[in-house]
RNA sequence: GGCGCCAUAGCCAAGUGGUAAGGCGAAGGUCUGCAAAAUCUUUAUCACCAGUUCGAAUCUGGUUGGCGCCUCCA
């Protein structure tokens, strides 16, 4: 498989450090609120690249962390008046409800940084001890002009750049404006956790850095987030787990571009947000990962609701074909297939070899879906009712292999249902008779209670509405 | 000022040297008691200019337009 590799700025062949075993972490959230469509972009994509490594074999440790301590977080207990663990409890569980409805698995490991201070403080104490950092007035600081050589190396700017940008805020008691904070101080009316610089907690940054290496080790495979994260995020999580561990940190970055709302980035300081709750609300939750799936992940993606109702057209093709293949399925009669069905057979197992080939290029989900949608094409042309099984099972093997790495389309339902065999019965002794106004009396029935029915040559084809 | 990205049909989008995947939408046809589904046909020369090449959406230079990071942010 290829990756693009922010780093180095090309597609790289990805080979994990150790073989069959990828070691993934992706950014989480802030849980001070619920995520909004621009976030859930990363956790759908990463959910996606961890399905489909699992999908070639590899056994993946994919450790998402969660923020539940920062100065949001702090802001939003005050302004509601709550202890910021409860505000962070309420939002981690709106996290994983909200993730699961956009198919997202949970990662194997949510560590929360609340619960790994005691790492952050050796980290931090062992870049201190490197002369790496300096404590000043209660607070720590990376030295960033002690390690002015290699930092810059992921965004492609260098301090001389940064510096001229001069967007910096000047803090007296930093040394350099483009020192960051492993630790801040405790200020009044702020939770605080002792350390050997008194009260405080931990900068934004050295939380993943030390989270990261708890749980997958010094160096991991990959690194994922979004193209916001690369500076600061990412190159100081860089500057901190290289300078503790003189080891490299990440063989892979993998970065996302931006979810737009009017071509703008959508973001939560901008205010043009929508959330994933409240869109879910409002709309199939499976058509919005549709929506994050379709375009490339490091394109920006324009969201509009124009868009999510036409992925779940879109849905309804492939949620159509599968239903019809399993009708198919049910009533072929002949079990092993024919030369005829041989093209059938090969054009499944084509497919499956195009997915994978679009997914070995850097994570192609829009390739990818194409994929899908011609194999749907080809087997709608092909499979007729006297297809022998084998051959219907083929395509949907290959279907359910692939919408099953894109996390879409859900296992087709149960129709067992006495009160629904009735009426289907009913119906088609009425058809036998040619009774065609209690036919669609009946149909109108079935609707009623949320079930379509279609008329085939192999009889009726229910689907639950 | 530094670093970087994007521009493909009505909408979305793949495609990085050999002559434009796929989806949504639209129009017309086939099938069907009707309907649904399906299928067939039609719907683009890839922002603009110049260059390299036998050949460019795809490479180079430029123009125009849009966006991002450099400050919390996926």
């Amino acid at each position: 498989m290829k990756i693009f590799n922010t780093e180095t700025r090309r597609k790289e062949t990805f080979e994990p450090l150790e073989p069959g075993k990828v070691r993934l972490y992706v950014c989480g959230p802030t849980v001070y609120n619920y995520f909004h469509i621009g976030n859930a972009r990363p956790f759908v994509i990463f959910d996606t690249l961890r399905r489909y490594l699992e999908h070639r074999g590899m056994q993946v440790t994919f450790v998402q962390n969660l923020t539940d301590i920062d100065d949001k977080m702090i802001r939003r207990a005050n302004e509601e008046g709550i202890t910021v663990k409860g505000l962070a409890d309420r939002f981690i569980a709106a996290y994983f409800e909200d993730a699961a409805a956009l198919g997202i698995r949970p990662a194997t490991i949510h560590p929360k940084a609340t619960d790994h201070i005691g790492e952050m403080i050796t980290l931090i104490e062992t870049l201190i001890s490197k002369d790496l950092a300096y404590a000043s007035n209660g607070d720590v600081y990376f030295d960033t002009q002690r390690y002015r050589a290699h930092y810059g190396k992921l965004s492609g700017q260098n301090l001389d750049d940064l510096e001229s940008g001069a967007r910096v805020d000047v803090d007296e008691t930093k040394k350099h404006p483009m020192d960051f904070a492993l630790w801040k101080a405790q200020k009044p009316g702020e939770p605080a956790w002792e350390s050997p610089w008194g009260p405080g907690r931990p900068g934004w940054h050295i939380e993943c850095s030390a989270m990261s290496m708890k749980h997958l080790g010094e160096t991991i495979d990959i690194h994922g987030g979004g193209q916001d994260l690369v500076f600061p995020h990412h190159e100081n999580e860089i500057a901190q787990s290289e300078g503790a561990t003189g080891k490299p940190y990440v063989r892979y970055w993998m970065h996302n571009g931006f979810l737009n709302i009017d071509n703008e980035k959508m973001s939560k300081s901008l205010g043009n947000f929508m959330t994933v709750h409240d869109i879910i609300k409002e709309y199939d939750p499976e058509a919005v990962r549709f929506f994050l799936l379709s375009a490339h992940y490091r394109s920006p993606l324009n969201f509009s609701r124009e868009q999510i109702e036409q992925a779940h057209a879109a849905l309804q093709r492939l949620y159509t074909a599968r239903d019809n293949y399993l009708f198919l399925l049910e009533k072929a009669e002949a079990q092993d297939s024919n030369a005829e069905d041989e093209a059938i057979i090969t054009a499944a197992k084509d497919a499956a070899a195009q997915f994978d080939a679009a997914m070995d290029d850097d994570l192609n989900t829009a390739d990818a879906i194409g994929v899908l949608f011609e194999l749907v094409r080809t087997a709608n042309i092909l499979l007729k009712p006297g297809t022998g099984k084998s051959a219907v099972q083929a395509v949907l093997d290959a279907f359910a292999e692939i919408s099953g790495v894109l996390g879409l389309v859900k296992p087709a339902e149960n129709k067992e249902d006495a009160a629904l065999e009735a009426l289907l019965d009913a119906r088609a002794a009425a058809r036998k008779a040619r009774n065609w106004g209690e036919s669609d009396r009946i149909r109108d029935e079935l609707a009623a209670l949320g079930w379509a029915v279609e008329d085939t040559p192999q009889g009726q084809k229910v689907r639950k509405v």
